[in-house]
DNA sequence: ATAATACATGAATAGATGTTCATGTATTAA
DNA sequence: TTAATACATGAACATCTATTCATGTATTAT
């Protein structure tokens, strides 16, 4: 077979079954909308930067900065966006604050996908 | 331990061996763009909801818009962009075009996250 | 040939997003 | 207490993104 899908092409005045069938893959709204603030939070190559340090350390934001090359205010701004989601925790020691990746899941589609790009 | 971490709290002043530890954490910019692109492509609940009907089946634009409740023109759009980043295939038979998903990384990771929105 | 269906696409637009700039707060050093 | 360090945040701004609107092309039906 040239095209591996698991049921046949389905268009609709074909045949109102397959119809059937596609609706039930389709996924809910909320679900989408849930599913897309995940992805989004990866969707940026700054972010996904800092992320990769925040994967296995807890690390302070000034450290951050001198390793990305990004400005403070920028860092702190996508901590912030990171914090809102709740993919990070922080926590204060002195004048430092370290932050630390804080979701399993976002984790796993991290090295999910960084194993797809580098060798896929 | 409260902060279940691989390695010690990082921060410049206090260890220079540890930043260099760090630094090899860090992804390459070019990965990171790569990535972002994947990410990217799903971070869209529409597209999302498109792409959960392309994950099995060969579909026509016409039922993807029946069943989406999108535009013609907002689909046609979006499977614009999904092409572009060679992550569907498509097929002419007459005068309709089946789309399909054809990147089983795209798939693996919309899996992945579904199952952890689901029930994560 | 003409009309209708299926799909694509450029332009315009509204909204989201990431960065910078300026400034503010909290903690430590002098 | 004064200065410096570490970090946060609001506002402004430029860019990106997704949709709509109008229109175009290709295929089939009449």
């Amino acid at each position: 077979m040239l095209y591996s899908q698991t049921t046949a092409p389905i268009c609709q005045d074909e045949d109102a079954e397959q119809l059937a069938v596609l609706k039930k893959h389709l996924i809910e709204q909320s679900t989408a909308n849930r599913l897309s603030e995940v992805f989004k939070a990866l969707s940026d190559p700054n972010r996904l930067r800092l992320i990769s340090l925040l994967l296995e350390n807890e690390v302070c934001v000034h450290t951050l900065e001198a390793t990305l090359g990004m400005t403070q205010s920028a860092i702190s701004h996508q901590l912030r966006h990171l914090r809102q989601l709740n993919l990070v925790r922080f926590r204060k020691e002195g004048r430092h604050v370290y932050y630390a990746l804080d979701d399993e899941h976002v984790r796993d589609l991290f090295r999910q996908g960084l194993l797809h790009v580098e060798h896929g």
